[in-house]
This record gives structure tokens, C-alpha cells and sequence, in this order.
DNA sequence: ACCTGAACACCGTTCAAGT
DNA sequence: ACCTGAACACCGTTCAAGT
């Protein structure tokens, strides 16, 4: 009588036990469907978040989600908020390094999404999350108090996320396909004849990104601090 | 007995007509499908690029394309790389302003993927096609007679990339959806209690997207000029 | 060499219903 | 308030076959 069908979907949970409700799953709940779609991203990337495969791991029903969650489509845009988060740091003394803070905040943002290479990709596409808007108030107070004048804060405030965003979702990619990366690398090297300056500089491989990351940032830095 | 079964998929030549192999489809090739593949993203981005969809437009049964192109991914490759052919311009004069090349250069790059705005997000996940590589080797090419010594060669190259791609894979996102824009600009607006700086300066609409490309590019050039 | 339909193993989501 | 299965309208791709 447990068993209705042999050939329904398997629930983790056990089918024919003596006492089916003990060590089930926990109710469902927005913070156990983002939690899961994010380790669902962390281990099948992108494509291998499915409505299916989610509520398979939360041992419900697909349409269970839909009470939670309006479409997946919502379930991107929390997951990648989720992972956004940013524990502002107590507030320290005033006249401090105001550009030591800037790096600071940009590579720890750079750093979370790394952690989780599918979410710098997604970040652009979609509408900002509490979270992200959070991140830029902050930087847009830092420059402020550094003494960049509103007129030059949205500048500011738009090329440096240009630049964390390019740098990180170039890396999180690259990442991602090393051996592809080695056999570009090796094609480029059989077409020497076409690219020969990339190829002899081995831009594909000989990459310290983390460095290149760094020293750009500086760069803008230098143009967009307040003259002196 | 022209038309074998009457709910079949319809094709956009005639049926039973008189001559029914006048006017109809001139063969499948791999340039009309990369074409009218780019056509299908253009119109519908990149959600709206079907195989099936695509064989409807062009007449043929789905199973026809994947004689002439692997799979979906590789479709995707090649309209990528389609759309960024990069016209070397004639090699003037040898002692010019290798500043202006560069920039020149860039902003081409920037305005051929704004032409088509699924393409920049689709770039750094994908494999670099002989376009890209050819830009990159134009791009190396001139610093290089500008006087960037080989060991800062990489740096420069991936700054560069990173702020292009990550100029242009925003704008292009925040281009598409204008009312989604001015609903979150309300929407901060009504939260101006948390994100009192950024929703004063009004960060989500007032911003001159081609001059602040233009301003952070020119910072990362001053930083990566070899000094002399 | 080039094209095809049927079939398979998937998708996201609507709906009407159960507790 | 919360969860469910059946069903619909899609997907990409394998296969065995047609010309």
C-alpha cells in the first residue's frame, strides 16, 4: 500500500518503512529551495539547475516549489542575491586609507563570486538584489567620504564595476576549462603563423590573474581619485 | 498526393502547388544557418534560438542542420564569432597615435557586440573563435609598437578585455529592459531609507554609458602607457 | 552527399485537486 | 496554508532510413 506505483519517482526518503514520517525531510521553505538551488549551480553549473532535479533533492514535488517560488526564473535571482551577501565591517575610524578600503571591498566581492563561478555571468542579466545594491551604496559612500564629488560618482562607481565584472566573469570561465584552455593554447600554437605575437606571449596560459586583477584596479584608482 | 498528411509541419513553400520546386529554399548551408541563427538572436535573444525554430526558418526539417553543424553549442559558436569580424583597417603610417589605434579599436569591438546585444555575454564562456583571436593579435600587435615590453604585455591585454567585456555586457543588459530600469529606480527610490547615496546621485538612470567607457578607458591606458 | 520523421529523454508551467 | 500528479507544449539529439 506504500508503494503505489514501482514506477514513480524515488523520494529519498524511505518508501516501505515502519514509521515513514520519523527522519523526513524537513517542510519546505524559501531558505531550504535557495540553499539547494545554489549547491545545485556550485555542482552542475547553469544548466544543471532544473525545477526537477531541485525539488527531486528537497524530496518533494516539482510543483510543490511553486508555492514558494513564482518560476525558476526567481529562483536565479535569489540564489544569486543569496550569494552576494556582504557583512559590512564595523565601521572603523574616519580619516583612514579610503582607497585601501575600495580594494578591499571590490575583491571580497570579486572573491564571492568566484567562489561560486556561475553567478558573475548571471549578475548583469538580472535586476539588482538587495544585496548588490547594498555593495554599491557602500562603495558609493567610501568614494564619497574620499572626496569624489557627485558629479563624478556615477563614473566612478560604473567603471569600477565594469572592471570587477569583466575581470571576474572572464576568470570564472577560464577557470572552469582548463584542459580546453591548453588545447586552445596548443591550436593557437599550430595557427603561430596567424597570431604570432598572443601566441608568443602565451596570453592563454601564462596568466596571473589575480595580479592583472590588482594592477588594473590600480590603474583606475589613480584616474578616479580626487585630485589633489 | 503532395501533401502526405495534413497535420504535418507546415513549410513556407506551397503544397500542392503547380511547380512546387520554383522558388523554393535555395539549399541548407552552414552561412545561411549561422546567418539566420544571428537573425533568431537578434530578434529574440538568446532563449529565443531553437534548433527547431531554426529549421522553420529555413525551410527544413530540424535533423537537416545537424549534418552541417555538430550541435546547438556549436551554432553558438559560430554566430558568436560571425558577428565580431573585425576589418583590419589599412596599416598607415608607422610613427601614429597608437592611443587613438587602440581606442579605436576597442570601441569597434564594443559597438559590433552592442549590434548585437546577447553576443558579449555569450563571448567569455565560449571558446575564442578566429575573430576574437585576430582582434587580440591586432590589439598585442599595437602595444607592442607602442612599447609595451613583452613581460607587461598580459596584463595590459586582460585589463583591456576585462574592461571591455564588462563595459559592454552591462550596458547591453541594461539597455534591454528601460522600464525594468525606471521600475527599479522607483522601487530604490521607496527604499531611499537604505540606499540613501546611490538613489541620490540616481545611479540606475543618469548614466552616459559611451562616456563613462570612454573615461575608465582612458584611466587604464594612462596606468598602462609605458612611461617615458 | 544531403535530408528526413519517429522516438526518447528531458524541460517549465497550468490546472484542478487533495489535505 | 501547503502540497500533489496529470497533462500540455515545448526542448536537443539518436537512430534508422530515404534520395
Amino acid at each position: 500500500m506504500a508503494g503505489k506505483r514501482s514506477g514513480a519517482r524515488k523520494k529519498r526518503s524511505q518508501q516501505a518503512e515502519s514509521t515513514p514520517q520519523l527522519r523526513s525531510e524537513p517542510p519546505l521553505s524559501l531558505e531550504r529551495i535557495i540553499a539547494t538551488a545554489v549547491d545545485l549551480l556550485d555542482t552542475h553549473g547553469v544548466d544543471g539547475l532544473t525545477m526537477r532535479r531541485l525539488a527531486d533533492r528537497l524530496g518533494s514535488g516539482v510543483m510543490s516549489l511553486y508555492w514558494h517560488v513564482d518560476n525558476k526564473e526567481r529562483v536565479f535571482d535569489l540564489a544569486l542575491d543569496a550569494v552576494l551577501a556582504f557583512r559590512e565591517p564595523a565601521p572603523r575610524g574616519e580619516a583612514l586609507d579610503w582607497r585601501a578600503d575600495v580594494v578591499h571591498m571590490l575583491e571580497d566581492w570579486r572573491a564571492s563570486m568566484l567562489r561560486h563561478p556561475w553567478s558573475a555571468s548571471l549578475l548583469p542579466r538580472r535586476t539588482l538584489g538587495p544585496n548588490i545594491l547594498n555593495r554599491l551604496e557602500l562603495l558609493s559612500r567610501t568614494l564619497s567620504k574620499a572626496g569624489v564629488i557627485e558629479a563624478n560618482m556615477n563614473v566612478a562607481i560604473w567603471s569600477l564595476w565594469n572592471y570587477v565584472m569583466g575581470a571576474t566573469i572572464t576568470r570564472a570561465s577560464f577557470d572552469r576549462s582548463i584542459d580546453d584552455l591548453a588545447a586552445a593554447q596548443q591550436a593557437l600554437t599550430r595557427l603561430s603563423a596567424h597570431y604570432p605575437t598572443i601566441e608568443s606571449t602565451r596570453l592563454l596560459l601564462d596568466s596571473d590573474w589575480d595580479g592583472v586583477f590588482r594592477k588594473g584596479l590600480d590603474f583606475l584608482l589613480d584616474g578616479l581619485a580626487p585630485k589633489t
